[in-house]
DNA sequence: ACCAATATTAACGTTTACGTAAAAGTAATT
DNA sequence: AATTACTTTTACGTAAACGTTAATATTGGT
């Protein structure tokens, strides 16, 4: 049962305290405490780098608490499932606009790369 | 040789006039005037897809500009072209790592969905 | 017991990407 | 020609996601 530091956890995942601190602050995680001192458990870290991806793909912060939010209380509620599968598959939705996007901007890219690696006579 | 005012092309892409006349301010776009008013080409538009493409995958305008300005202008000079180069190898690495990201929380979602469709009886 | 290293909260500052009037000129329509 | 619809610039406002002191505990090691 491993338990992390604050300073553990930033370098782990190469963010600031200050960031761990704001995502406490707006409810995205909770960490234990130690008498003052946060304490990071394996579950908060499996959740931070799901945070994390998620923030890399663009998905605001508080649609993510709110998901996460969703996901820990939704076993009392029928319709808080149901909301939360929407969520999920407006998500997935967006996930594959994004796969689109990789596409369409690596193809772009390609073309930009190979006009500019051998320069043509036009 | 058709030509687009403002609100057509926002229409067209789901955007505001703010947002059209904001990336003209930061270089992003540059229609042509037809005494005060801007007039978008066809290159116009392509740009504009290629800009919000790029949005959506969390790119940020600035450097999109950068980007963009090295690739308006590197024919030039062949060490903006290595930068151009480089630039485009950076990009393609952070695309890389999105796909990964998608294909990871695709995963956990997927966990979530079965999790929520058929309730576990542990 | 002491001291450096690390922890805490609180609060104001900053950047990005626009939103939102306001005031005024121009174009299209009747 | 008059009205409506669209356009322009200027400028202040805002939400998100932290950065950055500052002022104070707490801890871990000697």
């Amino acid at each position: 049962m491993e338990r992390h530091t604050i300073t553990d956890l930033a370098r782990a995942f190469d963010v600031t305290l200050r960031t761990l601190r704001f995502y406490e602050d707006i409810g995205l995680l909770k960490p234990e405490r130690r008498g003052t001192m946060r304490l990071y458990s394996k579950q908060d870290k499996a959740r931070l780098r799901f945070i994390l991806r998620c923030k890399r793909l663009g998905m605001p912060l508080g649609e993510l608490r709110a998901l996460l939010e969703l996901h820990d209380t939704a076993r009392q509620d029928p319709q808080q499932t149901q909301a939360l599968l929407e969520k999920l598959r407006a998500r997935r939705i967006a996930l594959e606009q994004q796969q689109e996007d990789i596409a369409a901007v690596l193809g772009e890219l390609r073309f930009f790369d190979e006009q500019y690696r051998r320069p043509r006579k036009t």
